[in-house]
DNA sequence: CTACATTTAATGTATGTACACTAAATTTGC
DNA sequence: GCAAATTTAGTGTACATACATTAAATGTAG
C-alpha cells in the first residue's frame, strides 16, 4: 500500500524524506508480522535472534559482547535479553574459566528443540509472505540502495 | 556501509532474508541518528512526531484515534505521548464538548516555538545527510520497491 | 426509555530501547 | 609488583512498544 494511505500524509518536503519515512514504517510492518509469527512459541524477536546466534555459535558458547556484535539492534541491552531466555530454560550462563570478566552464554537443549519447532512449522518463511512480492533482482537493488544510504 | 559487515553476517538464506534484515537496521540506523538530533530539544522523535502532527491541526484540535491515525507506529501508545508533551506543557488536553469521550488536544504557544526552534536549526535536514547519499530518483525507485513489499 | 453494543481514551503489565553509571577482572605502563 | 587504564557485564532510569483490559460516554434496537 502507498505510504501517502498509510500515514494519511499527502505531500512531503522530498523524495528523500518520504524514503525515510517509508523505510521507519516498512519496518515497524514488517516487525510486527515477525513478532505475531513467534508469539505462539513464547519468544520475542530480539529473544529469537539472540537463540539463533546462540545456535549458531554452538556447542561453542558465546559472551555478550559476541551477541552485541552481531545483533541488529547494538544498543538493546543482550543483558536482559539474556536474563530472559535464562528464565526460561531456554540458555545457561557460567562465569567464562579463562576471562573471570566474560560470561559463556550456551543455547540449551530445549532452546535448540524451540528453533527447529519453529524452523519446522515455516512460521518464519510465512511471516516473510510479505516479502515474496518483490523478484530477486528488485531485492538486489532494494539492498543496494540501503547501503547506499549507510554508506 | 554494506549489511553483511555490520551485522557480521556473511550469507543470507535469501535476497529477500537479507533485505528484510536490511529494511529494519536501516530503519534504526536512522532512527538512532534523528533521536540524537532532538535530544538537546528536550523531546523524542515520538513526542516530535505528535507534535507535528497538532501543528498540522493547529488551530483546530486533534483527538487522540487522529493522532493514531496519523502516527507511523500505530500501536504506540498516543495517550502516554501526550502525557509527557503536557508535562512538559507544550500541548492541552480538554475533554470535547462535543462529544465528551474524546479529548481535545492542542499543541500550545511553547509547543509551536520549539516546532519553530528545531526548523530554524536544520536539525532536521542535518539529521538526514545519511539520505542525502541517493538521488531522487533513487528514492523514487526506494519508496517504490518498500511499497510493493507492503502491497 | 431501557438494555445492549460501540466508541473513545486511559491504564496495567511485560518487554525492549537508549544511555549513563557501577563493579569486578584483567591488562598495561612504569 | 603495583597503580591506572581498559574490558566486560550488569544495573538504574526514562521512555516507548505491544497488547489486553477497563471505564465512561454515546449510539441503537426494541
Amino acid at each position: 500500500m502507498r505510504l501517502e494511505d498509510e500515514i494519511k500524509q499527502t505531500s512531503f518536503q522530498s523524495e528523500g524524506q518520504k524514503a525515510y519515512l517509508n523505510i521507519v514504517f516498512t519496518s515497524g510492518w514488517l516487525t510486527l508480522r515477525q513478532a505475531a509469527a513467534f508469539r505462539p512459541y513464547g519468544v520475542t524477536l530480539p529473544q529469537f535472534n539472540v537463540l539463533r546466534i546462540l545456535r549458531g555459535q554452538h556447542p561453542k558458547p558465546a559472551t555478550v559482547a559476541l551477541l552485541i556484535d552481531r545483533m541488529l539492534d547494538k544498543t538493546s541491552n543482550a543483558s536482559r535479553i539474556v536474563d530472559k531466555l535464562e528464565e526460561k530454560k531456554l540458555v545457561t550462563r557460567t562465569v567464562c574459566p579463562g576471562n573471570r570478566r566474560a560470561v559463556d552464554i550456551r543455547i540449551t537443549a530445549a532452546g535448540l528443540d524451540l528453533l527447529r519447532q519453529i524452523d519446522d512449522s515455516g512460521v518464519l518463511v510465512a511471516a516473510q509472505t510479505g516479502m515474496s512480492t518483490l523478484s530477486d533482482s528488485e531485492f538486489q537493488q532494494l539492498n543496494y540502495l540501503l547501503d547506499k544510504i549507510r554508506a
